[in-house]
DNA sequence: TGCATTTACACGGGATGCGG
DNA sequence: CCGCATCCCGTGTAAATGCA
């Protein structure tokens, strides 16, 4: 797992390398002066500030340096002093540990057995059994997760004791339980061992055990320790919410990876009744395409096969239902699992398993399904035993037609055979209580095409519907329809369009449509008009979108009011954020009251005078003004003055976060943030706390409050911005500098 | 233990660069 | 200018972690 990405180096200015012109000694000016005589002292309050931190860094530098070549001249002494035909002895883990580990709970082994420890001999590998070596006692340590020892894998005792890692300050110590080990003949079993603390705070994130000697030598003899493998110990909350490998079918549907308990595709299953692995597999072998809508384009496909592949692991109950449909020409059964997969077809009293039917069958057995869940008093419950075990076994040793199984009867006619009933297990009414639910709920037109339908392929094109409409409900999260309900016409095997084109495919459909009009009747006739009702009624709401998005753009440069002589811009979103760095400084240079004030973000390219770049910070000659690290966004602030207080940063986007104080720092004059930052506890504290960049503050007097949020992000819904306005504060004598957004304009007091 | 916060990751889409 | 590949940014989400 790669780190997130930390605040870039500070880029050298694009000019740093200077033309000739500024290579050349220039006379200074007075502002230049000044400029400089703050920056110097700017300079010594950070030297000052940083001093200490960099003593305390190089001398751990040095340290570490220090200790690595002492390790080497022992390692190279002992090399020399032991010749290689010396005896030496190693300790092994023999068996993995089971993961993932949690605090507090049980180390063990794979397979749940206990963590032996073997001590073999380092020439022959050979468990040592006899002996006084063989039954000493050893002790179980915790080791750096990144501890690797030497391109031979090999270490010193010394620097395997430096790797062993310590509990945090005022915590008990790290591993609990048995750490002391006595062999016996070669082995010994660790009893009740468990780590109180989690890996995530050490600098790999992860730890190893290790096994040691107390001294790394038995009667002269070196004795190598053994580590393990690394790994991540987990808070032992995470067990509480682990994936299940593999997940039961009674598992809540969150145990499924890629799907959080409580997170927003756990909340959109749970609004379909999706609560349960079964379930979710229901709907998977039923109507993928549904599933997948429902989670949403949210779910990268990435991470859809993740969890269906996490799905499929799940051990399905032998459990078959069969399902005869009423309409059925030949009486012929569909078997399907508990999940509803087609196990295969029971026609003329055989069996037909679903890898002997032609592709159309399996496709009409599935169709059948489908029904079968819409009926669900009407499917028998039958034993996998019964009808596939004993019968596949014959089946297979059958030499007459394959894929048939002879004698088998009917279990319309012959029930008892294989314990066939009605099943008594509820209707799993994924099917039924979309379409109900939906069917209630819709207040389309196109539900008056969906209620004349008739029949079963018109009505599974009305289950389309209802899936289109499903969209745009609450639950679902998204707004009008998504561009992944275009799945379902392709599923349907109706023609799929481009988005783009989409106009003249309706244009298209509606052509063919008429032209069914005048050559068919019923059926096809109805099946053609819904299905251009659907088309236009998804392209009117395309055009809805599409038409609301062009709004926004527009909005996006509308949402500003410029008063006064400032020019000032604030926005989120990077091209506004740009224009904000662009005119931002125009606004520092005509606004003597309002010397420095915001943060601005990393737009260089577009900017006249330069002034911003990631990871940098800026000075406008009087005083603080930004810094930014990746666009002023993932990680920034500004310091005040005396640099104790972050007085504007950014989280990620300018956007998730920040705030410019006034010169007290005692009112917020500026911020914006998002969804996921608390104001409060954002406001003066920086994502990524790394850089150390003097900068002040230099309002004027008066200036008490002049803020103003882009709440819209913490109240982002549908993918609509709500915007809140929550203050506007300046004095009469500043010269303005915040705009308003949206259609709300800010009333300056 | 629940909620808040932080971190990591993936992906869509726009920007950009490059070759034809 | 176009098509294509690649990169980068903005964003949504899960998962881990901190804290009261």
């Amino acid at each position: 797992m790669s780190q997130k990405r930390q605040p870039d180096e500070p880029k050298v200015g694009r000019d740093a390398a200077g033309s000739p012109e500024e290579k050349r000694q220039k006379v200074p000016a007075l502002k230049g002066v000044i400029t400089e005589v703050m920056r110097t002292q700017n300079i010594h309050k950070f030297v000052a500030a940083v001093e200490p931190l960099i003593r305390k860094v190089v001398k751990e530098e040095v340290e570490s340096a220090f200790a690595n070549y002492l390790s080497s001249m022992t390692r190279q002494s002992v090399k020399e002093i032991s010749p290689s035909t010396s005896r030496s002895l190693q300790l092994q883990f023999k068996n993995k540990l089971s993961l993932p580990i949690f605090t507090g709970a049980r180390i063990e082994g794979e397979d749940s057995s206990g963590i032996t420890i073997i001590l073999v001999d380092a020439v022959t590998g050979q468990v040592i059994t006899s002996g006084q070596e063989s039954s000493m006692k050893v002790e179980i340590v915790v080791l750096e997760g990144d501890f690797e020892g030497d391109e031979e894998d090999n270490w010193t005792f010394e620097e395997f004791s430096n790797n062993i890692v310590k509990e945090r300050e005022g915590k008990r110590s790290l591993l609990t339980g048995d750490v002391f080990v006595d062999l016996k003949q070669g082995i010994g079993v660790v009893g009740e061992l468990s780590f109180t603390d989690n890996s995530s705070w050490t600098r790999s994130r992860k730890f190893k055990l290790g096994a040691r000697t107390a001294d790394g030598y038995f009667n002269g003899v070196r004795v190598r320790e053994a580590k393990t493998e690394s790994f991540m110990v987990k808070d032992h909350r995470g067990e509480l919410y682990k994936k299940h490998h593999p997940p039961s079918l009674v598992d809540e549907v969150w145990r499924l990876e890629k799907i959080g308990k409580d997170g927003a595709f756990h909340k959109r299953l749970a609004c379909e009744n999706i609560n349960t692995v079964k379930d979710f597999l229901t709907l998977l072998s039923l109507d993928a395409t549904r599933l997948r809508n429902i989670l949403g384009s949210g779910m990268s496909a990435k991470m859809w096969e993740a969890t269906v592949e996490h799905a499929r692991t799940c051990v399905l109950t032998e459990q078959l239902h069969i399902y005869y449909h009423p309409d059925g020409e030949n009486k012929s059964g569909v078997v399907f699992n508990v999940v509803g997969e087609v196990m295969g077809l029971v026609c003329d009293q055989r069996f037909l398993p679903i890898r002997d039917l032609e592709d159309k069958e399996k496709e009409e057995a599935r169709v059948v399904v489908k029904l079968a869940y819409q009926h669900w008093s009407s499917v028998l419950a039958c034993d996998a035993r019964d009808l596939l075990g004993k019968h596949l076994h014959s089946f297979q040793s059958a030499t007459e037609s394959p894929g048939a199984i002879s004698g088998f009867s009917s279990p319309v006619v012959e029930a008892d055979c294989f314990d066939l009933s009605r099943s008594s297990m509820l209707s799993p009414d994924i099917f039924s209580i979309g379409a109900t639910r939906i069917f209630d709920a819709c207040t389309s037109p196109i539900m008056v095409s969906a209620e004349e339908s008739r029949g079963d392929m018109e009505r599974f094109h009305s289950s389309l519907v209802y899936d289109t409409i499903d969209n745009t409900s609450e639950c679902s999260g998204q707004p009008f329809l998504g561009d992944d309900s275009w799945g379902h016409f392709i599923d349907s095997g109706i023609p799929a369009f481009d988005t783009a084109d989409i106009g003249a495919a309706v244009t298209g459909f509606i052509a063919m449509s008429t032209r069914k009009t005048t050559t068919h009747s019923g059926k096809s006739y109805k099946g053609w008009r819904m299905l251009s009702s659907v088309l236009r009624w998804v392209f009117n709401i395309k055009k809805v979108v599409a038409s609301k998005r062009k709004l926004r753009g527009k909005e996006k440069f509308g949402w500003f009011s410029f008063t006064v002589n400032a020019v000032t811009r604030l926005s989120f979103g990077s091209d506004t954020v740009a224009s904000v760095a662009a005119e931002g400084s125009l606004s520092l240079s005509t606004l003597p009251s309002l010397e420095a004030t915001m943060a601005a973000s990393s737009f260089e390219a577009m900017h006249p005078l330069n002034w911003v770049s990631e990871g940098t910070s800026y000075h406008n000659g009087t005083g603080a003004v930004a810094v930014a690290s990746r666009p002023l966004c993932d990680a920034s602030y500004v310091l005040n003055k005396d640099n104790t207080n972050a007085v504007a940063f950014a989280g990620r986007p300018l956007c998730d976060a920040f705030c410019v104080l006034n010169k007290d720092d005692t009112n917020i004059i500026a911020s914006t943030f998002s969804n996921h930052s608390s104001f409060k506890s954002y406001y003066k504290v920086a994502r990524y706390p790394l850089r150390l960049l003097h900068l002040e503050i230099n309002l004027a007097e008066n200036v008490n409050q002049l803020g103003f949020e882009l709440g819209p992000r913490i109240h982002r819904t549908n993918g609509v911005y709500n915007t809140r306005i929550i203050d506007v504060d300046a004095h009469p004598s500043t010269t303005s500098v915040i705009g308003a957004f949206v259609d709300k304009r800010i009333t300056l007091r």
